[in-house]
DNA sequence: GTCTATAGCATGATAGAC
DNA sequence: GTCTATCATGCTATAGAC
């Protein structure tokens, strides 16, 4: 949308760059010039470089993480007194960001990217930033899935929901340039494929015994 | 080790901060400050910054890949014609990283913490640094698991691969800080303990059923 | 092998005209 | 709301003395 006013258009390119190079790695020139706007727009418009990410990441996870939390309502809501099932849990916790993806096009998987990345953000400032807008949906999904494994210890689950959170990161920041794990081709993923494919993959994991199917593995 | 040559000092300190803020984020007056050293003390030693990073990543990833293609001999050697077991090869990949933690102690923890970051690292550059040092290791694994899990086909065992080691770099990034999915608490995870859990959900994921449960989980 | 000094350029941010 | 110009600082890298 080069025809979008300036703010957008500096959110616009900053998503991209942001997505593809890292916060760090993308200087506010870069940004400016590839929008076509002034170099002095960014700071007049968002204050300061941390201002812009933050507006971009808000733009698109704030509506991700409501629709989370409906589908989530309308689970609990079913399930009323029972546990609720996991996977069920897991694809209210996943679709909502795969479905971004498809409804947005490109805006949305450079979001997917984004989002992937900032889950290895360590910087304490930009990383407040991620936690503040998951803090309810963290707070109810973490009991929400303590209460459908009720069998595991809660720092079991905390840890499974920590793989959990990795592998979709993972997925997010690389479905678009996947690549072989053996041969380095590249491959294209299809969003709806890679979720299926995760939410499989997570399910299980999530679900696992506690005690080892057998303990002679280890050598 | 604040005696050692000027030469490793500066690769302990540029571990600690690489893996602590990034790549991106350090800069080699960060590091030599940091060792005791001078600035120009780096290109002298290592070239450019960039020689640095790979100098520090090869000192601890050359030494885990070779005990992870050794594991992987002895499992092939013993199962010679079946396939393997699934388990242990997951466990063959991933004991070796969590194994130097457990030996080189601080050492360890910030060599995890920095391979974590190296997996969503996309600056090309960097990346191939990586990809590199991956590749035997890669491609031996890769065929190993199409070996492993038969009735899958090549792209899903390609993705699930993706998934383990989306897993597994959010664990080596973050248990040292791990924060609680609900509460924001941190606790500490012992690298055992994180282990034998992300084994169990890995397996669980990598042998997961194709087919998925109930089709009617969708809505 | 280590130092100082500096080249040469990029950075985020702001002041002030229009 | 957008521009130019610039500040103050930071950056990687190197030349050359010791």
């Amino acid at each position: 949308m080069p025809n979008a006013d300036t703010k957008t258009r500096i959110m616009d390119v900053g998503e991209t760059l942001f997505a593809e190079r890292g916060y760090e790695a993308t200087s506010l020139r870069d940004i400016t010039g590839k929008a076509g706007a002034n170099l002095a727009a960014v700071n007049y418009h968002f204050q300061s470089k941390e201002g812009l990410l933050s507006a971009i990441f808000q733009r698109h996870v704030g509506p991700v993480n409501r629709e989370r939390l409906l589908v989530l309502d309308a689970i609990e809501a079913r399930a009323s007194k029972r546990p609720p099932n996991v996977e069920k849990l897991i694809r209210a916790f996943l679709a909502p960001a795969f479905a971004r993806r498809r409804e947005r096009g490109a805006d949305g998987a450079r979001f997917m990217q984004l989002a992937g990345r900032m889950h290895s953000e360590t910087n304490e400032r930009l990383r407040s930033l991620l936690l503040d807008q998951f803090e309810e949906v963290a707070k109810r999904f973490g009991k929400a899935f303590s209460r459908a494994l009720p069998h595991l210890a809660r720092d079991e689950v905390s840890l499974r929901v920590h793989f959990l959170i990795g592998a979709m990161a993972h997925t997010l920041l690389w479905s678009d340039t996947m690549l072989g794990f053996e041969s380095r081709k590249r491959r294209n993923v299809e969003p709806e494929e890679a979720l299926e494919s995760l939410v499989r993959f997570t399910a299980a994991g999530m679900t696992a015994p506690v005690a080892p199917r057998s303990e002679e593995g280890r050598r």
